[in-house]
DNA sequence: AGTGGTATTGTGTGCGTACACGAAAATATG
DNA sequence: CATATTTTCGTGTACGCACACAATACCACT
């Protein structure tokens, strides 16, 4: 390694400021225990030679063990997208935990926001370094965080924020832009002054639900190009096949819809109804790259997918703990993901 | 580190075996000099153990250093394309720096096949163990890369492929499909019937060139479609603005022309001179995250660009020699990045 | 000067692995 | 059977850093 000069490393730094290697560290670290005039004399040796510790000797010498908690939905047997961010914090683990890093998995049911309660409730009686968790149930997760704070817990959000709060980073796309680009692709796909639904297929909706955010961000596209276009929402509160298809037929029967907007992954659920019923002249626009949801982009029904790298989401989530728990970096507070536009010609090149 | 059970590393496989960690070291690289039952006992300890070797011990421990050069071409003052490739390459060098890695630079013209010739011969002088590089120009790229499999030189290509050749991988865009996206692309601007022309700005094009296969990709779109728009196609062998004006003017006096592929990241020029000549009638798509580009759809000009992770391709370039030499992992053969469209409503998200 | 105490600095060991070198065992040679 | 040769294996040191522990310097006060 380096081995071009010799001039790298604490023994170095050390020799140049006729010191030991211990007083070296001790101003690295900056423990206590150093006159002052040493201290400034080797910061200044350190600047000049710009040291960059070894992290691998670092890393290697310090057998620290941090405890990471990890609590997201269960992936489902209506979507599997939670598989996605689960699938990148196991690979980004599996690049870390060599570096002395414990991760633990808790998962709670998408439509029960007690589950989430109880996982909640288990990772604050054991002891954890910093907790990688999608804020699903507003009101929860905030009170959740606020207990994290007091045991000075760090928090990292991904897939969806939480206003007026500020976890270590949130990781995850910006929701109202997101909606925003799929107003814009529905002028791709029909003429202005057409009749367009928003479709909401969640069991929970509150006020601050990060759906709406995607349906305002939908909308002001239209506002802000004064589009003769009618923009209506719809949303279903059961997430099982039958009543989305019931509600949605419901909906049909007395209104002219050109095209549909899923704010979430159970486009494909739409699409199964399209299908079924021939409905061959509504686009459709919907999120993530699902098997399922592919399977109706490259049939043709549904249009557009808008994707936001949620493997990358989880992978990032870990591994923004590590860097700041063992690299001590400084940490982004918002890493927005980019909003990628999948269609049939390209999605089998996406990365997720 | 892994303070859990103690039952790791090999030391617990030389306790287990009952021989030195040296022994064990040797079955762990298949060095000579193990008789055949220790090995075999050593192995199947290995196997059962599912032992994983601490790579930042190792990498510590071996002070082996690795030469890598990159042959990419220069940033030009037409394009600023190659700024992001070599980014890529300097954020993957700071991360592997440490595990004993030196980059040299080699830089070409784009507008001058002797300068690859030059640098290439550099190179070949010099002692490397693995080579980076944009094969710009074919037949010399060609050439290069025989003389590096004689000397067993391992090659990555990034940007483009060369056919019937095999680097250690290939890291860039399916040209081809890159192509037809744009046509599908091309569906949502204008209606079909509509006049097409795919303009190529390059110095070079020869026969098996990039922009070709990307130019072939596009009208496979509208003859599997069976569209019945006309797509022609119209080369500037010369890269500046004036003469691209030039001919594009003279090309547009005698045809109509109602959308325009600009086969690479030259496509600002183009969009210059609509500026200039308020040309509004004309749709526009192009190459590549610049900043000029950018600056083009925002306002409207250029209707879609097409990306291709230029920075991630450098990233991984590098990422995949190291990986070959020091983690000595298998390298896929095709490492095809994503074909990522943008448009005003998401660049501002897109990560190169 | 001697004592106690604090402020400051140094020494040594270990992290998990690689490797040079030498020792021992096995085998071959005369 | 003694010696030479080869095969097989073990010991020790190093990598760059962290940290426990030991040592020294400095100062105040009897």
């Amino acid at each position: 390694m380096q081995k071009n000069n010799e001039l790298s490393g604490v023994k170095e730094i050390a020799r140049r400021a006729n010191v030991s290697i211990a007083t070296v560290d001790r101003v690295i670290h900056n423990r206590t225990g150093v006159s002052a005039k040493t201290k400034e004399k080797i910061e200044a040796i350190i600047k000049e030679m710009d040291y960059k510790p070894n992290l691998l000797a670092r890393s290697l010498a310090s057998r620290k063990v941090f405890r990471f908690a990890v609590l997201i939905p269960r992936e489902s047997a209506e979507t599997e997208y939670w598989k996605a961010p689960l699938e990148g914090i196991n690979r980004a683990w599996t690049e870390i935990r060599m570096y002395g890093i414990e991760v633990v998995f808790f998962h709670y049911e998408l439509n029960d926001r007690q589950t989430f309660n109880n996982e909640a409730n288990k990772i604050l009686k054991d002891s954890f370094h910093g907790i990688l968790l999608a804020p699903s149930f507003i009101s929860e997760a905030l009170e959740f965080f606020y207990k994290c704070e007091a045991k000075k817990i760090k928090c990292v959000f991904i897939n969806s924020d939480i206003s007026n709060v500020s976890p270590l980073s949130y990781i995850g796309p910006d929701l109202f832009q997101s909606g925003k680009l799929a107003g814009n692709l529905s002028k791709y796909l029909i003429p202005d002054g057409g009749n367009i639904l928003i479709f909401n297929v969640s069991r929970e909706l509150g006020a601050e639900h990060h759906l709406l955010k995607k349906a305002t961000g939908f909308k002001s596209y239209f506002e802000e190009n004064k589009s003769s276009s009618t923009v209506n929402m719809l949303t279903v509160h059961r997430t099982d096949y039958d009543s989305v298809m019931a509600e949605l037929a419901a909906y049909l029967k007395d209104n002219t819809v050109d095209l549909l907007f899923v704010t979430n992954s159970r486009v494909s659920t739409v699409a199964k109804y399209f299908e079924a019923n021939n409905i061959t002249n509504i686009k459709l626009i919907g999120y993530d790259y699902l098997t399922r949801n592919i399977e109706y982009l490259e049939k043709g029904i549904i249009d557009f997918l808008i994707c936001q790298k949620p493997i990358e989401q989880g992978y990032k989530g870990l591994l923004t703990l590590y860097d700041y728990f063992v690299e001590s970096e400084k940490i982004d507070k918002v890493q927005l993901m980019p909003i990628d536009i999948l269609t049939k010609e390209n999605y089998k090149y996406y990365k997720n």
